[in-house]
DNA sequence: TTTAAAACATGATATATGTCAGGTTTTGGT
DNA sequence: ACCAAAACCTGACATATATCATGTTTTAAA
């Protein structure tokens, strides 16, 4: 049982809401809805993407590969983000590979469905293009990061990130639960340094763990730590 | 003596060029060219832009301070370059700094000659997202370089796309003479560390100098080097 | 429930890079 | 042409981080 763009809530969260009516209709007619697996691929770096992917649930990681074989996370998505448009626009192949993180339902939309709205509808257009302009200054903010804070910092800052962007349930603990790996390929480090990074935190009572679950124990700490005292 | 935007070539390089003919009457007769010296800013982090600048002439190094006061240099941005466009669409303050490495010569094109055409022609929000897609993978490029190479690399890289952006003059030295604090900012590492991998690579005869001019002598080296050889 | 694989953890060590401190050279303004 | 300021350079040292090695715990599949 599919459900329809038009009723779907998720869109108030993404450039969809500037579509016309009947451009919903003609998204929801082509689209095609898919659930992925943990751990599954959505796409690949380097291929060409036919459409775009519009998160309903769950949560993704783009990551490229570098030369000497490490996977650097980034970006995560999550509900409502669309993926691929970039590569889309700019008929390019991805330069970015995008993996479940978490089992995910997500909607494929063709190509078609997309460009055409780009070329009649200018809210539309103009949407997809704030919403870039956004991803812009927030990729500009992980360069500066990147090159400026140790790891340490950074590993702070994931922890905080993970936080607010994904939030914590009930008791506390992290909606979202990355590998120390990927921790690690967020953060740009070897997966050693991100555990025993980890660990250092767990002593002083920052974070607590349980099983695979993570805690915020002492947000201020984590603050202060990535901003430098 | 003002030249006319409808007349110049700049234009073709950036999304200017999906203008119409009123349009850029428009822009032509609101626009105010400025010369600005070397070493003298455009604007700065924070500021809230009215309108944007293109760059007619000379280079501007687009950087971010971090909190542990150093500069982190983003971007270098030439001739046809729009700056402020991300700030201006998206509404909000810069995110970046922009400072003269050369002399320059560029026009301020008001906020709302900009603003205005987005909203009316959907040709020339169609190519600014064009453009735009296409920083933002720089960006993620970027993004991993910083995180997966290492300074040495990332310092022949650097001089690779010196070399390949901004080219040599006729005995073979690049046009863009950066400072050595300047290249470390470009490459997110203390000034002594440029400085001394400059000399290395002096040392290997990759590169040369003269005077603050640098000409490559072995390109294939650094780029081996840069892809981790 | 058992068992192999994956994830996690930690020590020892090597190395890249940052920092501090002291020089020399180059540059630009009068 | 001179001088102060800026840029450049090099050494010594501290430290963050990567790498390698090895063991333990957790997870998931048969």
């Amino acid at each position: 049982m599919e459900s329809r763009c038009e009723s779907c809530i998720i869109r108030q969260f993404n450039s969809l809401r500037a579509m016309s009516k009947e451009e919903l209709k003609q998204v929801s007619d082509s689209k095609i809805t898919k659930k992925v697996k943990k751990g599954d691929p959505l796409f690949n770096e380097g291929e060409k993407l036919n459409g775009v992917y519009c998160v309903r649930s769950g949560v993704t990681k783009l990551s490229k590969l570098s030369e000497n074989g490490k996977d650097q996370i980034v970006k995560l998505a999550t509900k409502g983000e669309v993926l691929g448009q970039r590569s889309v626009i700019a008929e390019e192949h991805t330069n970015l590979s995008a993996t479940a993180v978490s089992d995910m339902e997500i909607c494929f939309i063709p190509k078609t469905s997309i460009t055409d709205t780009l070329n009649k509808n200018p809210n539309f257009t103009l949407e997809v293009l704030r919403h870039m302009a956004h991803d812009l200054k927030e990729a500009d903010d992980v360069i500066v990061n990147m090159s400026q804070k140790t790891v340490k910092q950074r590993m702070a800052a994931a922890f905080l990130y993970l936080k607010n962007n994904f939030g914590e349930d009930e008791e506390g603990y992290l909606r979202l639960n990355l590998s120390r790996e990927d921790m690690a390929n967020v953060v740009g480090t070897a997966t050693e340094s991100a555990i025993r990074i980890i660990s250092e935190f767990k002593k002083n009572e920052w974070i607590a763990t349980k099983g695979k679950r993570v805690r915020v124990l002492n947000e201020q700490k984590l603050v202060d730590l990535s901003e430098g005292f």
